[in-house]
DNA sequence: AACAGCACCTGTAGGC
DNA sequence: TGCCTACAGGTGCTGT
């Protein structure tokens, strides 16, 4: 379900209302979300407080006084909630008891994943610079000598660390370059302006909240608005916004990949 | 070594 | 209505 935006805009509903709480215990009624290892989660969280909150990626990292680090990845379709209703029960998967509250973590489809990193360890060693870092993004294109499609590279974590099939799809259009164009084969102006293109798209999505295409919501349970913006995400067949030529939709890796094939040509477009 | 393909899960929408 | 298939915002393993 989530990509950089969404998950921001949850850290910044979370951070208020974990920062500073104590942790009393933890029930975990879908073992693989936690590795199997419920009673070391029970050993290392009870009557810690929760430090710092903070996302990399598409990570949600919660800091502890005890000085380990709790990382939640909502994969699909991972929620955070601090109500439960009758309906979501039966997907109820870990709950998290503070003091004065408790932490839901519904997940549908049971992808989603927490993992615990002791004090003094790198967290997230295999992720790539953050999405929203630009300087990084734009010397990860550049640098790249792969001859993958620079979409499968975007989605790639190692990578780029943030970008998933929405974003992926909405900052190659807005960057005017085609999914399928060979990652090495980009110009220097073209990874300069994909690396703008990308921190543009997902600053707008951020200050819309995310995208809600199904069941994302944010900590306060509201929708994201930038659905309402997409430009080529969800619209095949659909006039292109900017030139009117039908959106395309191709399967790449397994995933749709949605484009206008008149704005987004193969190479060597005109940079600006 | 890098990459494509599939596995992991469940729900929903659309065709017949 | 019911059955079947395709598809979904993501990652990680496996085989080539």
């Amino acid at each position: 379900m989530p990509e950089l935006p969404e998950v921001e805009t949850l850290v910044r509903g979370l951070t208020p209302r974990l920062t500073e709480r104590r942790i009393n215990g933890i029930t975990v009624l879908w073992p693989p979300t936690v590795y199997k290892q419920t009673s070391v989660y029970r050993d290392i969280l009870s009557g810690t407080a929760i430090r710092r909150v903070f996302r990399r990626g598409k990570y949600i990292c919660l800091v502890l006084d005890s000085g380990w680090t709790l990382s939640i990845h909502l994969r699909m379709t991972g929620k955070l909630l601090f109500q439960l209703s009758p309906e979501l029960m039966p997907f109820l998967r870990v709950s998290l008891q503070l003091a004065e509250q408790t932490v839901y973590f519904v997940d549908v489809r049971k992808f989603g994943r927490m993992k615990l990193w002791p004090p003094g360890a790198q967290i997230l060693p295999d992720l790539g610079p953050d999405a929203l870092d630009t300087p990084a993004v734009r010397k990860a294109l550049k640098q790249t000598s792969s001859s993958r499609a620079i979409k499968c590279l975007l989605l790639d974590q190692h990578v780029i660390a943030g970008i998933g099939n929405i974003y992926a799809d909405e900052s190659l259009f807005a960057a005017r370059i085609s999914p399928i164009t060979p990652a090495f084969s980009l110009s220097s102006h073209q990874a300069a302006r994909l690396a703008r293109a990308i921190h543009a798209v997902l600053q707008a999505a951020i200050a819309h909240s995310g995208t809600s295409l199904k069941d994302y919501r944010t900590a306060d349970g509201d929708s994201g608005r930038f659905q309402h913006r997409l430009q080529v995400y969800g619209r095949a067949g659909k006039p292109c916004y900017a030139c009117g030529t039908p959106i395309e939709r191709v399967r790449l890796q397994q995933r749709s990949c949605h484009f206008c094939p008149s704005c987004q040509r193969g190479r060597n477009r005109n940079s600006r």
